[in-house]
DNA sequence: TACTTTTTCTGATACAGATCAAATTTCAAA
DNA sequence: TTTGAAATTTGATCTGTATCAGAAAAAGTA
């Protein structure tokens, strides 16, 4: 090992680091090297716990960094001049928010952490100087935009076809969905936001989504316990909601941006 | 003047070039040295004249650049599992399309030509090499890329809280902005797309918005004439639409990025 | 010019989901 | 444990907009 890779491994060698995370490769570039991980952790990373309900940042306020879900979760809040709040996305563990502040310099939603939760923040600036040097920083920094360019498209395709009941089914299984990525129980899990928010998000009255909960239940589609779900049947589920793509529903989805494993890492260490 | 400025100077002087185009720096990066987009135009840029009705690229396609309105109009069309169609934007002469395709490698629209257009097209590949070597290149690409985000998230919220004759007077809102931003008149101009189109994009009924349409006729608020519109009282107009900031509804508004002229044109010729 | 075909308009009706109202449950703080 | 506020559920009613149906106008086409 030369000297240089054996400096990078001593800065990466602590327990919050990337190298230590369990996320592994679902939020970095995927092919990124050894040296490549550390500089952009030594240079522009820096790991913030928030409590519950503090905020993140701000609407308005200026954007310096953009920001990854360690453990937890988060929504995000645009308020509009007449004062209207709007949810735009919920952020579980992997996931990247804070995206859309580069044009203006502000940010153009509040984050709010839903529970106490772990946040990676990335200094923009930085990362945007690195990635002059590292052409695969570069292209991971552009697909990260495009892709959540394409996961508000498909929301907002998502809010013109469908009924109620799709929203809230397709809501559901979209969680599912990231728990899995995740690696945890993709059929069983707690929600971390209101109904208010939840029907917020989905253009709906709070009342029609509690309805359309317990109408699920009825008929053993889901077991719902206050904010604890059971997806029962989840094939019954998914034929509730046939046309778009459901696999990626919401704003928030996040997948790594290769598709390939963190290999480097082995041949490496 | 020395010897490399006269080089790009030559490359640069056709009827067709940047240099010479009507929309001056409502496209590409405003603070572009001449050097600078004279390398972006040889290397990367090519432009292409449509007929209406034309298809620019296909949804599934392998992405290969990205597009900006010469003169003309452009819609872009998502097709979901079930068939549905969606009309996802218009695009009108300095706006940007087809940035979308990054992530996966395809387009995720058809886009087509409205009436008959020119196009120029943007080698994505290209464009990123050059911009490893050209800083504010890469700043304007992911600027874009935010500026799409932020346009797409305003059309989500747009969509989500607003009833039918806001949707449809944010709409002639905005195509007047739109014309106004290119120094054109602002209160009278052609739609290019039938109404079928208008009640897609919105996620109404066309029966819905040719009723408002004529409604706000009745009230002296607008003149029309088959596609062609006329605003008669823009003031009552904003007034049906206050809470968003109706100023950039749509998914198609592109305005300068860095909102400084192209003042080293000046210094260089 | 007449003749399709497409687009746009207008009216009548139906219904999904919003809104209003109130009961019930949950949860945190005293 | 009590108490109060917030969140959730359930019921009754109302309304905006979709849908159906057909007429009128506009745009192609022969």
């Amino acid at each position: 090992m030369n000297q240089q890779a054996s400096y990078w491994i001593g800065a990466l060698n602590t327990p919050r680091s990337c190298l230590n995370c369990q996320l592994g490769h679902l939020c970095l570039p995927g092919q990124s090297t050894f040296e490549q991980l550390a500089r952009i952790e030594v240079a522009a990373r820096q790991q913030i716990t928030y409590n519950s309900k503090a905020t993140i940042f701000s609407q308005w306020s200026p954007f310096t960094s953009f920001f990854i879900v360690k453990s937890g979760s988060v929504k995000t809040v645009h308020v509009n001049r007449r004062g209207d709040e709007k949810v735009l996305g919920f952020y579980l563990p992997s996931e990247m928010f804070g995206l859309e502040g580069v044009v203006n310099g502000t940010y153009g939603c509040t984050a709010t952490a839903m529970e106490r939760s772990t946040i990676c923040r990335l200094n923009f600036e930085k990362l945007q100087e690195l990635s002059c040097r590292l052409p695969s920083m570069q292209q991971w920094l552009l697909k990260s935009f495009s892709r959540e360019l394409n996961n508000v498209e498909r929301m907002t395709r998502w809010l013109s076809y469908s009924t109620a009941e799709e929203r809230v089914v397709g809501f559901l299984l979209d969680i599912s969905n990231r728990h899995r990525k995740r690696h945890l129980i993709e059929n069983q899990f707690r929600l971390g936001m209101a109904r208010t928010d939840i029907a917020n998000y989905l253009g709906l009255a709070l009342e029609t989504v509690s309805r359309i909960l317990t109408r699920l239940q009825k008929e053993n589609a889901i077991r719902i316990c206050g904010r604890h779900v059971e997806l029962l049947d989840i094939e019954l589920l998914r034929n509730r909601v046939s046309g778009e793509n459901l696999q990626q529903m919401a704003a928030g989805t996040f997948d790594s941006a290769s598709g390939q494993p963190h290999q480097s890492f082995v041949q490496i260490g």
